[in-house]
DNA sequence: CGATCCCGCCACATT
DNA sequence: AATGTGGCGGGATCG
């Protein structure tokens, strides 16, 4: 029904369709519907691939495209389908031929394929099991959902009890953190003490189980007095702020997901019959109770053993017994656990049995270990956990006591990420043409660092553009010890940090390119990058948190990503390189304009790097275009790159011979892409422009500042790109310090899918004065720099964006939506997947391309976003 | 026909 | 009021 209605829906009111997806692409979405009614459909879903089921019906029936999309899609991998997507079906969909569609569509869906197991694995897919320590990935709700093509509800389901086994943990409203299995077993283990005590008596008798099954419940309920159970279970979550924390249902799932884990853990076969647990988890007990209620709690029990199957902990099996043949669960994951009851406290690492991931990695995680030590004792409830509901509050809160600090990070990027792709997004809408961006970090620095290295990341930025030459210098040497992360250990200072020729964003992947990057930053970017990427999808947010600490490195390096150091680069190399595939370096042609560095001028650095990369896209830049503009042949290359990056082994390799080459050639641009977790979702491309190679440079966490101007392009996967360029311009206009900032400018968040929507675009005026502001590298903190500041940091900042601010120092700064179908100017285009590209088509103007060019300058249209695509596209010429 | 469990209404929480 | 969460159970689909 709701597909017909939706289909007719779709026709007559396109709009209302969106509500739903609407919401989320808000940018988007007014310009499209005028233009094409269709997207509807493909609207609200952001990607093509996996709509939601209406959606998807509703497509389908529309065209036959849809389908055999559809049927990709169930090869999963939306890497892939993203891939797939790439062709202009959305566009068809418009087209959609009415060929009896329905027929087909009903086929396709099959109850199965939408099963929540499977959707949890594609959802598990996304996301590495064991992410690196440092990186935190964050995941919005809103954009997994839209990938996956499922509504929000269903990623609810999933996401829950993932946290209850702490997996993730939701640091704010939409938006949770992938912590992965490295607490795993921690948790575990935790749950089976907690489950002792609660059901050991039971667990005794339980072979017997079948029989037992009603005296479990009962016993349970008499044995163990309830509070006790729940406290426990409870344990990480409300129970701190007890007041708050039962004000809500307390998320049944989640403790019954916990509980039901216990069982396992507690139960000799391992196997568990959905009726005991289900009257187990009954806390009414009163048995019986309801027989409803018996049916719901069982249904429910469904569902998390569909997630926990996805995690590979348990499977079904069947159980016959007296009563017959039942359906059960068998507990497949791990039974012991390394540190295991023995102590409680096993956190420490040292002694801990864990493997080394945990300790290395999980550096920040410890403190959840320890959290989670507590919560098996009750005591814990005491320490933390109040705060965590005082947190949540305010932050809206993430459920999980532990990890406070990460989740406060986190949190913070997310909100900064967020901030500023509102502020794209509404800078998009607004007209305001020349507004700019100016991410700076707001005076309120000091929370950049919520991490330690606040500092050594401002100095980094200050590399701007403009003094790329200085920088090269110094970034080069600096950035070297920098670096480490993979390497750090060696340089042994951390002075580099500073430098660090990457911008991280919370937000998803992030694509990067550079202008030459020195040799070692190349390398430990592309390792790092690598990294991210590897993670699948996974790098997601957590990139640029990492990315933060190791490159802002030894400071921040110590508490949380200790291992990582030690553990070099090269491990990281070839774990990125066998994971994934994710960052890709293109080796810049040669091209070299070394001089760049030397240049004082930036300006030289742009065209450089366009051209490089029309080199590698092949595509003949146009000269002029070698502003920017070129990108859009790049698209394809990148794509494929991107691709290949993916795969795991040629990636490494590739970097390989980049970093060497660049290593030749300091000043060689260099690119980094950063995949975005789930690959298709949303990229960003960063890419330096003018500067010198050294240019870029990124303060790890504090970062806030790009000294290089690089134009980001965070795609969402939708559509919306929000690119950004900054002219190389910088040093004259912003006199201030931030010379930095000024030059580079441009952002992108895309961090969850919705920036995306608005793409923006923003130029710095145009040109790249030379001048080098002497000052640069000054603090970035201050808040003069009118610059886009793209740095996580900043965006933990909190509304350190000041995306408004028209002017950065001199720079005029235009912002201009790229929408899709025009080409962004330079590289845009080539990011986008293939799927943008039909978005993009549709709205018609494809070749902008070349109007585009003068982004830098001229674009300074007021008009909407809606309004310059137009304009851009009629006025090309411009 | 029982086992599964998708789907999405709707209440409650949060913003 | 809008939006985020997530309990809940009708009823469709699977086996």
């Amino acid at each position: 029904e709701n597909i017909f209605d939706r289909s007719r829906m779709a026709p007559k009111t396109p709009i209302k369709n969106e509500p739903v997806d609407l919401s989320k692409q808000k940018g988007c979405t007014p310009e499209r519907n005028p233009i094409t009614p269709v997207k509807l459909t493909d609207r609200p879903q952001p990607d093509p691939w996996t709509p939601t089921a209406n959606l998807k019906m509703l497509v389908s029936a529309a065209s036959p495209d849809m389908r055999d999309r559809e049927k990709k899609k169930e090869l999963f991998r939306p890497i892939e389908n993203s891939e797939q997507s790439d062709t202009p079906d959305s566009l068809q969909y418009d087209m959609v031929d009415d060929s009896t569609v329905d027929e087909f569509e009903k086929q396709r869906p099959s109850r199965k394929q939408k099963s929540l197991g499977l959707l949890c694995q594609k959802f598990l897919a996304r996301y590495p099991s064991y992410p690196l320590s440092t990186e935190k990935t964050t995941i919005s709700l809103d954009e997994v959902a839209s990938i996956l093509g499922v509504e929000r509800r269903r990623i609810y389901d999933i996401v829950n009890v993932l946290e209850s086994l702490h997996l993730v943990s939701r640091v704010a409203k939409n938006q949770y953190c992938w912590h992965g299995r490295h607490n795993l077993s921690q948790t575990l283990k935790t749950l089976q003490e907690a489950g002792e005590l609660q059901y050991g008596e039971l667990m005794t008798f339980q072979h017997k189980e079948q029989d037992l099954d009603y005296k479990f419940g009962e016993r349970k309920k008499e044995t163990i007095p309830d509070t006790q159970d729940r406290q426990l279970l409870d344990f990480s979550e409300p129970d701190c702020t007890s007041a708050s924390a039962n004000s809500r249902k307390d998320k049944s799932l989640r403790i019954m997901s916990q509980k039901f884990v216990m069982l396992f853990l507690v139960s000799k076969t391992k196997i568990v019959t959905l009726d005991i647990a289900a009257k187990i988890l009954i806390e009414e007990t009163q048995d019986t109770v309801d027989h409803s209620k018996f049916k719901t709690k069982v249904r429910r029990l469904y569902d998390i053993a569909n997630v926990l199957t996805s995690l590979g902990l348990i499977k079904k099996v069947h159980v016959t017994e007296e009563r017959g043949r039942k359906p059960a669960f068998k507990w497949i994951g791990p039974v012991e656990f390394p540190g295991k009851t023995d102590e409680p406290r096993g956190n420490n690492p040292t002694s801990d049995p864990l493997p080394r991931t945990q300790r290395g990695v999980c550096a920040p995680y410890q403190i959840c270990a320890t959290g989670k030590q507590r919560f098996t004792r009750h005591t814990s409830f005491n320490g933390e956990q109040p705060c965590e509901g005082t947190r949540r509050k305010v932050s809206s809160e993430p459920n999980s006591p532990r990890q406070e600090r990460q989740d406060e990070y986190c949190s913070k990027v997310i909100n900064l990420a967020a901030v500023c792709r509102q502020k794209i997004e509404e800078d998009t809408r607004n007209p305001s043409t020349t507004s700019t961006l100016s991410l700076l970090p707001v005076p309120g620095d000091s929370d950049f660092c919520v991490n330690p290295l606040p500092q050594a990341v401002f100095p980094m930025v200050q590399a701007d553009v403009p003094n790329l030459a200085l920088l090269n210098g110094v970034s080069s040497q600096t950035l070297h010890p920098s670096m480490p992360a993979a390497s750090k250990t060696e340089n042994g200072k951390p002075t580099l940090l500073p430098s660090q020729p990457f911008l991280c964003f919370p937000s998803s992947s992030l694509f990067m390119l550079c202008g030459g990057l020195q040799e070692n930053n190349l390398r430990e970017t592309l390792p790092t990058t690598g990294e991210v990427g590897n993670r699948n999808a996974e790098a997601q947010a957590a990139v640029p948190p990492t990315a933060c600490q190791k490159r802002s490195s030894h400071k921040c390096t110590s508490p949380s990503a200790p291992v990582d150091d030690e553990e070099p680069a090269a491990k990281k190399q070839t774990m990125e390189q066998s994971d994934a595939p994710l960052s890709l370096v293109v080796p810049k042609k040669p091209f070299e304009s070394p001089k760049a560095e030397s240049i004082p001028g930036s300006g030289c650095t742009p065209s450089v790097h366009l051209e490089a990369f029309h080199l590698d896209l092949a595509s003949p830049a146009a000269p002029e275009a070698a502003d920017k503009e070129s990108t859009k042949p790049l698209d394809s290359q990148e794509q494929e790159k991107w691709s290949q990056n993916k795969d795991p082994d040629e990636p490494s390799p590739g970097k390989e011979h980049i970093s060497k080459e660049n290593a030749n050639q300091p000043f060689l641009p260099q690119y980094l892409y950063v995949q975005p977790t789930s690959g298709l979702s949303s990229f960003n491309f960063l890419f330096s422009a003018n500067q010198a190679p050294g240019a870029i440079s990124l303060a790890a966490r504090q970062l806030p500042s790009l000294s290089v101007p690089c134009v980001v392009v965070p795609s969402a996967a939708m559509g919306s790109f929000p690119v950004v360029c900054s002219p190389p311009v910088t040093g004259p206009l912003s006199p201030v310090p931030d010379g930095s900032f000024s030059a580079a400018a441009s952002m992108n968040f895309s961090v969850s899918g919705l920036a995306s929507t608005a793409p923006v675009f923003i130029g710095t005026t145009a040109v790249v004065t030379p001048k080098v502001s002497p000052t640069p590298s000054v603090d970035p903190q201050q808040p003069a720099h009118p610059t886009l500041h793209l740095s996580p940091v900043l965006a933990r900042s909190c509304g350190a964006l000041k995306l408004d601010s028209p002017v950065c120092m001199g720079h005029p700064v235009t912002l201009l939506k790229l929408q899709q179908p025009s080409s962004t100017p330079l590289t845009p285009k080539s990011i986008r997947p293939a799927r943008h590209e039909a978005f993009f088509k549709t709205p018609g103007s494809l070749g902008d391309p070349v109007a585009w060019k003068k982004n830098e300058g001229n674009q300074t249209r007021n008009a909407s976003s809606v309004q310059r695509r137009l304009e851009i596209s009629s006025t090309s010429p411009d």
